[in-house]
Order: structure tokens, then sequence, then C-alpha cells
DNA sequence: CGGCTTTGACCAGCGC
DNA sequence: GCGCTGGTCAAAGCCG
């Protein structure tokens, strides 16, 4: 379990053939939540579409100080999500505009996507509703607050639920095969193009 | 030796 | 007010 470790510095999600493309046949975007930054409601909510490989299920802006607070993500999805998220320093109501949060559930065999990003982990926890523990990552870029948890669906394994919190203040040199992905891949192409917005949304072009 | 993971403890918010 | 739960910290150990 040592993905996040990107032993690579080219970013091989979906770029390097060994590693697991999303993809592949093992790997299907299943649900995409992302933030489209409507203001902190559900306007850009999208409801949950099984046949696609990704489905929008949630969105959400989310302000209060580093590490996110306030309200939690709503979704449709049939399993609950523990997007609750609380920080400490932020119970004073700081209505500071944070960042963004963005969540992907994917079926796949790996437990951490790299994204192109270096990732620490820094706390693992089991949570309720789910046997299989939840591993918080933080963005190893000096300065960069975007943390990362991932788990393990809890009603289905073969799923990992991956959740961004934050903006990267830093390029992101996989941003140019994520353009690049989309350019070569027609079919479904609005699937691609709402993962991109997804990860744009953390990844700013530099 | 430096950077990372592991893991238990601690803290804060929320619901009852 | 209290207990539960999620999120974070930090020390210790591991690994390249």
């Amino acid at each position: 379990m040592n993905i996040s470790q990107n032993p690579s510095p080219n970013y091989p999600i979906f770029s390097d053939e060994n590693f697991i493309n999303p993809f592949m046949d093992n790997f299907d975007f299943t649900d995409l939540i992302f933030d489209v930054n409507e203001g902190g409601n559900n306007n850009g909510f999208i409801p949950e579409e099984t046949s696609s490989p990704i489905s929008i299920v949630s969105s959400e802006t989310f302000t209060g100080e580093s590490g996110g607070s306030g309200s939690g993500i709503t979704t449709s999805s049939k399993k609950e999500p523990t997007f609750g998220c609380k920080s400490r320093g932020s119970k004073d109501g700081e209505t500071k505009e944070m960042g963004h949060r963005v969540a992907f559930r994917t079926r796949s065999k790996i437990d951490v996507m790299d994204d192109g990003y270096k990732w620490r982990k820094y706390g693992k926890k089991s949570v309720k509703n789910n046997t299989n523990k939840r591993n918080y990552y933080k963005c190893s870029n000096e300065g960069c607050t975007v943390k990362k948890r991932v788990e393990r669906d809890g009603e289905d394994a073969a799923y990992v639920i991956t959740t961004y919190d934050g903006v990267h203040n830093h390029e992101s040199p996989s941003h140019v095969y994520y353009n690049d992905m989309v350019l070569s891949y027609d079919h479904d192409n609005w699937n691609q193009h709402s993962l991109l917005q997804a990860i744009q949304q953390i990844s700013p072009p530099y």
C-alpha cells in the first residue's frame, strides 16, 4: 500500500501503461462528486446515472479555515458518505472562502489513485458503517494544504472513494496528461470532461 | 540519515 | 451534559 508514494515523477496513473489506468477494465469511475463552485448549495447537482462510467452525485463549495469546515456534502449516493467536515479553529464561524472538495468513487483494485501529486499520509482511521480503514493524506508540496481521504466503499470493497479537500497552489505536471487523454479519447467524451473539470478544480492551470 | 508510514491519543463538533 | 464520531497530531519505527 504505497501507491501514494509515486516512485515515478511522471505521474503514471494516466500516462504510464504499467500503472492502473482509469479507463481500463478494472478501473471505472463510477461516481464523481465534484465542487462546481455554485455557492454552497446543490445547484450543480446531477443525479447519479449508473449507466455511465462516471456519475456526478454531489457537489459543494465549502468555507472555513485550512483543512475545511462547515457543511458536509450532501449526496444522492446509495451509501451515506461520511464527508462531514470538522476542523479545529473554525468554531468562531469564520466564513472565509477556503476551497473546493472533489470526490470520486471508482472501481479499482488499488486503494490509492495516483493523481500526479505527491501525498503524505498522516492518519488512518476506521469509520462508522465501513469495515475498511479510511486513510488521510496531505499534499507534500511545501505550502500546499490540499488534503485527500481514501477509503474503500463499505458496501462494495471493489470501489474506492477518494475525496480531495482544497485547491493545489502549485503546478501539477499531470495536467498535460489529462488534456491529452481527453483529446485522444472520444467516446464517452462528456465523462472525460466531467472528470477533467473535477481535477482542474484542484489543479489550477499555471 | 532523511523521509515516510503507522498508530494511539487527543480534540472538536454533533446528536441525543 | 455526555458520549460518539471524525479529523489531526506526533512519537516511534521502518525503509531506501
